[in-house]
DNA sequence: ATCGTATATCGATGAAATACGATAATGATG
DNA sequence: CATCATTATCGTATTTCATCGATATACGAT
């Protein structure tokens, strides 16, 4: 499942309040840019991701604090190897960000 | 299903860019004040709204603007009737969120 | 050791978000 | 009609975001 290039992912806190941590997540996912990276890596199961600037209108350092939203957030985790970056798409945190959502919508009928 | 008070939500364009409606959504959803305003309105199937003011550490216009972000996403909908609003959480609109979400890590498996 | 390539970080800048108080608008109530 | 209660909007200060170019870092190849 996890692909071989990258160590594990960092486990989700459960203690964490769960508005926050919607909204973190959220947060992390509110540019367009950073969806069509996200997008870009779960499409590639081998988490290769040297070739996301070229996929983007953005200058380098740009993609690059995209990337950084995103790992801060666990949404997508990895290593840079000198000249080579292999990050992967958590796909556990995405769906946590389902999880939460649907949590938050059956609120009412639980 | 949807409560009285209000009119119908918006519809859906279909036609939306996937990935610029998901961030769309995903940041009206990036703060935890909305998140806990949209938790407020679905805990009440009545939708009534009068109160979530006193809900939130927040000054009123604070809130009001927190609303007004939601709105627009169309997360919520509503009207205000003078002194009373009437704002619902817009179920269908969070639901296509998830769906979206969905959409995107199912993508490698299709 | 030098060059080339790929990524991250730094610094600056403009745009947007967040927050508040003050004010306006609108209905309800006396 | 005057007043109260509730919400929206305006103006503004502060913070955060987005973006870029320039520079630093790390590795591979020559």
């Amino acid at each position: 499942m996890s692909p071989k290039c990258c160590p594990a992912p960092p486990p989700i806190d459960p203690a964490a309040d769960p508005d926050e941590t919607l909204a973190r997540l959220a947060k992390a996912l509110a540019h367009p840019a950073r969806v069509k990276i996200l997008r870009f890596l779960l499409e590639r199961e081998d988490c290769m991701a040297g070739g996301i600037v070229q996929e983007l209108p953005l200058a380098q350092s740009t993609v690059s604090q995209h990337l950084k939203v995103l790992r801060e957030a666990g949404l997508i985790y990895g290593e840079v190897d000198g000249t080579r970056i292999c990050y992967c798409a958590d796909r556990e945190r995405i769906e946590q960000l389902g999880a939460l959502l649907t949590g938050l919508t059956t609120l009412s009928y639980a």
